[in-house]
DNA sequence: GTCTATACGGAGATAGAC
DNA sequence: GTCTATCTCCGTATAGAC
């Protein structure tokens, strides 16, 4: 910080200009990490501008005039990082249809989306956005749209298609997905919700995945 | 208030003397209703224990000589409402095995649990604990030992029990629940986490849970 | 046990120099 | 755009009379 209003240079004494905006855009992503930092760890009412001032190292006023207000940073933040935190088996769910073995693809795919489920840092994100649902129902549309819209979305068009070339049988493409994912991702996650000092055990994981397929395929695998 | 100052008389002109530690009892339970509202409304950081004190018609001193301060009021207000809110099948899960038609049995008894899990009142104190369970893992632990000892547990014995009566072919009742419960009461629980105002559908519940029901027996009915 | 009145700190947000 | 210093209010918790 002195080094700038000091007249920076570099090391052949050539002075160092630094786009402004650029400063400002480097100062805004302090903000962003200094934020979901405490966010995630405070909840939205405990978390104090204060106290994400100090983690950024920026002063309160910068805060204010990026952001306006708390509710608008805690919006813009959180917003800011559902989606990565959300991203499923999209790209391999549209391939599900062209598995050679769907158990094993299945397995694979459910398998993967729950450790990324059930990191701690994606799972307080949850926590965070289901005790605040009632303060801000967007993040919780948001939540349900990039969970059903990204995610589940392709495996109903899988299961459409399977069911199509005869090797799967759902009336129902929706709400089979629904309870695959259910039966699945949804076992362990229910008990991380409650207790999450638990770690995550990949045998244990593999197990209740891959039960959790073979629930669905006993179901709706073409006879 | 005023009556008690006044020496209050019933209406024969004899006076009333409330038993003393009748009138506090009185007084708490005015205080954790008002704080089971404040905190279900607000959380528990942005709950104030000045708005507790109004909606409670007591003095803010009162309070405190009741309950100390606003952690131990917190959980004496949630621990206290949880057993009542999670109180599930039991005693028809225990009944389960003498059934004459199982999935019937099964439907009703998953389709009843779920109308109680869905009230919007059991939802918000559902994500009120969610929410705040890194302050107050007790919560989380307590909840999830209402929820697999007393309602998981007496469905794991009757699976058990139909397995040694060849009705259930489940290797691991206790997955075997999990996955029941997953994919039936499970499925609309998860949507209307997110979205609080959606309002229950009787006719979609019971084609969800019976739905989830035929998955579980697909898998698990003795062949 | 219950009240009124108050202490004390920290919250969110802003003013004004640079 | 960024900082320092500050404003104002509301939070939890308590003191002391009754």
């Amino acid at each position: 910080m002195e080094a700038e209003t000091a007249h920076a240079t570099d090391e052949y004494g050539i002075p160092v200009i630094p786009c402004p905006s650029d400063a400002a855009r480097r100062k805004r992503q302090l903000i962003i990490d200094a934020a979901a930092a405490e966010f995630l760890a405070e909840g939205y009412s405990a978390a104090s501008m204060d106290a994400i001032t100090s983690r950024s190292g920026v002063s309160k006023a910068t805060v204010y005039k990026h952001f306006g207000n708390k509710e608008r940073l805690f919006l813009a933040v959180i917003g800011g990082i559902l989606p990565g935190s959300c991203a499923g088996p999209e790209p391999r769910g549209a391939a599900l249809a062209d598995a050679p073995d769907l158990r094993a693809a299945l397995i694979g795919l459910t398998r993967d989306w729950a450790a990324l489920l059930l990191r701690p840092d994606v799972m307080a994100l949850r926590r965070l956005v289901i005790g605040e649902v009632d303060r801000f129902p967007q993040l919780g549309r948001l939540w349900y749209r990039l969970t059903y819209d990204v995610n589940n979305g392709p495996l109903v068009e899988a299961v459409t298609e399977l069911g199509r070339r005869g090797k799967l049988d759902a009336p129902d493409p929706g709400l089979a997905v629904q309870q695959l994912v259910a039966a699945t991702v949804g076992v362990p996650q229910l008990v991380h919700t409650f207790a999450p000092a638990t770690e995550v055990d990949e045998a244990e994981l593999t197990r209740v995945v891959t039960s959790g397929v073979d629930l669905f395929l006993a179901r709706y695998a073409a006879s």
